[in-house]
DNA sequence: TAAAATTTTTTATGCAACTAAAATTTTAAC
DNA sequence: GTTAAAATTTTAGTTGCATAAAAAATTTTA
């Protein structure tokens, strides 16, 4: 049972988010100032900063939550998975692009990841931190189901192999988010590209 | 045969260049401002704006230009690289590791990493791009040497291989920075993890 | 050496993030 | 219902990046 208090502030922090998002959608981060946030979410520049600390911290909060649930679609949609390890990670690369895009844009994404490496020992770079690891995981999981069906040997470590797989696709996606031109078919191919060569060794 | 001026504005570029290192180096840097180099510098705040366009500018060129002696370096330390390719590619990371290391603080790294991924598009920061594209080339003609003396098959497209390895390299590097704990020795061990799950497939 | 061209500095201003403290409102407790 | 507690808003101020335009200095050219 939670007080009206809580309530309240559940509720100013949801209206923050999502006022953020739109402003963040609609003009871009640089142009929406936390002022804008404030206005549109109905409470005082003074009240986002309390809640968030930094216009960063405001930012990450809404990509943290959007990122929860892409990893358990994630979890949903490649359990069914029954192709190579190639496969299955540009299936992977192809749905994180897909989410990202459709939540925001790619100057925004830049802000993100510059966001999470500046702030590196933060609360909220730390959260961010421990999504990378679940992301990571689902492509471990897989791994391992393969090999528990026979389709992969069971002398590689999947843990390694996974976190390899997740570094490589996540290089290749800020190489995506990082410029405007390349598209999502692009930044595929590379990953493609970098997963033949490896394993052709 | 330069000019007057031409020769006073190139010495004022490297006024400005090494004073924003020092100050970055010894007080970090967010805590510099443009006015603490300019006046380190012996010119005017907004001299150094003419020349950088904004402070991250600054920092960039700063980069580049012990990047590109990092570059050289590293084509002729692993000239004589006979090894395998995992550790043709951990002698790579750790090089680039000490030399980072060695030239500015992580929490200046991260301002790099920041200040490249936000200011995409620009002209210092294609010029780190193609920075990198000369690293990962460094690998790829190691790796065509290593095709030439039999130490590799020649199936395997070169140019993608390097890219691939840079690419994960890379990737590591970067967590390196990120994380004040993670020494050295940790990120290497990272990226022999990836190396050996991968070839291991 | 004087005039013209170029560059730097001075001066002034805008802007937005962030912070601190007092004042006000709202909720909770009795 | 009144008081105590908690949270938000108001108010005010600081900082530093960035820019613009006029003024000053310096170099080049004639």
């Amino acid at each position: 049972m939670s007080s009206l208090r809580a309530r309240q502030k559940e509720d100013r922090r949801n209206r923050i988010v999502s006022a953020a998002k739109g402003l963040f959608k609609e003009r871009g981060y640089q142009k929406t100032t936390i002022e804008n946030i404030a206005e549109e979410a109905g409470v005082s520049g003074v009240t986002v900063h309390n809640y968030y600390g930094t216009k960063a911290g405001v930012l990450l909060a809404l990509v943290i939550e959007s990122d929860e649930r892409l990893t358990q679609q994630l979890d949903r949609t490649l359990s069914a998975h029954d192709g190579g390890l190639i496969d299955l990670t540009l299936s992977f690369a192809r749905q994180i692009m897909v989410h990202a895009i459709e939540n925001l844009e790619k100057d925004v994404w830049r802000q993100v990841i510059a966001a999470v490496t500046i702030e590196a020992g933060t609360q909220l770079s730390r959260a961010y931190a421990k999504l990378d690891e679940q992301l990571a995981f689902v492509l471990v999981r897989r791994i391992e189901a393969m090999q528990t069906d026979g389709r992969l040997a069971t002398d590689v470590n999947s843990v390694d192999l996974g976190r390899a797989l997740f570094q490589l696709q996540n290089a290749r996606f800020i190489e995506f988010i990082a410029s405007d031109n390349m598209t999502q078919e692009q930044a595929e191919a590379r990953l493609r590209s970098d997963l033949t060569a490896l394993f052709s060794v």
